[in-house]
DNA sequence: CTTTCCATGTAAACGGTTACATGATTTC
DNA sequence: GAAATCATGTAACCGTTTACATGGAAAG
C-alpha cells in the first residue's frame, strides 16, 4: 500500500521534474505546513517509487557535489497521482501540541497563561507573513508568465495550499485573542491565584 | 523522555479522576481533533507514570466487567503536568493529507475537483456543527454548577479547546468556499482535462 | 582552513495504530 | 443467543524522525 509521503512526492514531480535534492527543498517551502517531509523520507521513497514504474530519472551531472538524478513522473505516475487526488479522503488527523496544553490554561494563574498565549500568537503571527509572503511569489509569478491572474494549473494548487495556510493562520490568531479574554474574564471568581 | 501523550493523560487526569477506561472515552470526546489517542496507548503509559510517581490509582470494583482502576494525579505528577503546560512549546506540526491532495487539484478536470471540494466542504460543516453542540454542553455545564472554582478551572480548558476547533472549521469551510471560486474562475484558459 | 552548500544515501530509534486477547454483564 | 458495553491489557507493524555517513566545490 502506497502512503501519503509517496504521493507528496508525486506532487512534486508533477509541478516539475526534480532531484531528490530539489523536491526536499521545495517541499518544506509549500508543504512542510501540511506534510513535512524529510530528504531521509524523500530518497528511500524515490528509489521505491522508480522499482514500481511511477517515476524513473536521468542522470545530469552537476558542477559541484554528485551527479544530480532528475526523477519525471511516467505516464503510470501520473494516472496513480491523479487516481488518488481524485479519491475519497478520510476523515483528516491533526494533531497540535499547542491545545493539549491549553487544555490546562485553566489551572494555571492568569498571566501565566496570557503569557503563553502571546508567545503563541506572535509565533503564528510570524507564520502568516511567511504565508502572505509566499502568496505574493506566486501571483506575482503567474502574472509574468501570461497576463491573466492565476492561469496555470500548477499555480492553483500552489496558491489553494498557501491560502490554506493563511486562513489557518488567521484562524488562530482570532483563537488567541479570544483565549486571552476567556481568561482575561473577570466573571470567574477564585483560580489557582486567588484574587485581589 | 515523557511523550505528548503522556501530557494529554495527565491533562485528562487534572480535569477529574479517571480509570483508563473513562479516560479514553473523554480524550476521545474533547481531545481527538488536536490529539487523537487509542486505549492500547493509555494503558501502558497509565502503567509507566505509575511507576515514576506521577499518578496512582485505588481499585473501585465495577458491576460489570473487571474491577476498574481509578487514577488521580500525584503532587509530583500535578506538579510536572503544569511545568509542561507553561514551557515554550515547540513549532507545531500539523499533518491534513487533504492539502496534499488540493496541490494537485489543478491537474484535475474542473468539475471534479469542485466535487472533491464540496464533499470537505460538507464534511468540516459536520464537524462544526459537532463543536458547536460540545461548546453548548460545556456552557451549559458552568453554568448549572456555578460556584465552585476547581469546576471552573476545568471548564476553561474544555471551553478554549472547543473554541479552538470551532474556528478552524470556520476556516476551513471558508478556504473551501475560496478554492472553489478559484478553481471556477473563468479566466483560465488551457485546463479542461489533465494532460497524459 | 573552516563553514556552507550541493547531493546522495542508510540505519536505528521512536511513537502511534491496528490487531489480538480475555471475560463478565446487560440489552434486544 | 447475539450483540453491545464495560474494562483491561499485549504485540506486531508501520511510518517518521534523528543520527550516521560520505564527499566535492565554492566562499569567507
Amino acid at each position: 500500500m502506497r502512503k501519503t509521503v509517496d504521493y507528496t512526492i508525486l506532487s512534486g514531480l508533477a509541478h516539475e521534474p526534480r532531484s531528490g535534492y530539489d523536491l526536499t527543498k521545495w517541499l518544506s517551502l509549500v508543504a512542510s505546513h501540511f506534510w513535512p517531509v524529510g530528504h531521509s523520507s524523500i530518497y528511500p521513497a524515490l528509489a521505491a517509487l522508480e522499482a514500481d514504474g511511477l517515476v524513473r530519472h536521468d542522470a545530469v551531472p552537476s558542477e559541484q557535489g554528485p551527479g544530480r538524478k532528475v526523477y519525471s513522473l511516467t505516464v503510470q505516475g501520473r494516472e496513480e497521482l491523479f487516481a488518488w487526488v481524485d479519491s475519497s479522503p478520510p476523515e483528516v488527523q491533526v494533531r497540535d501540541e499547542q491545545f493539549v496544553r491549553a487544555l490546562c490554561y485553566g489551572f494555571l494563574p492568569q498571566e501565566r497563561a496570557l503569557a503563553r498565549l502571546e508567545q503563541v500568537r506572535r509565533y503564528h503571527s510570524g507564520r502568516l507573513a511567511h504565508y502572505e509572503e509566499l502568496e505574493r511569489q506566486i501571483r506575482g509569478e503567474s502574472d509574468a508568465g501570461c497576463g491573466d491572474s492565476v492561469t496555470e494549473s500548477a499555480d492553483i494548487g500552489k496558491l489553494l495550499v498557501v491560502r490554506g495556510g493563511i486562513l489557518n493562520e488567521q484562524s488562530y490568531l482570532r483563537w488567541c485573542d479570544e483565549a486571552m479574554a476567556i481568561i482575561a474574564a473577570p466573571t470567574r471568581s477564585g483560580r489557582v491565584t486567588p484574587r485581589t
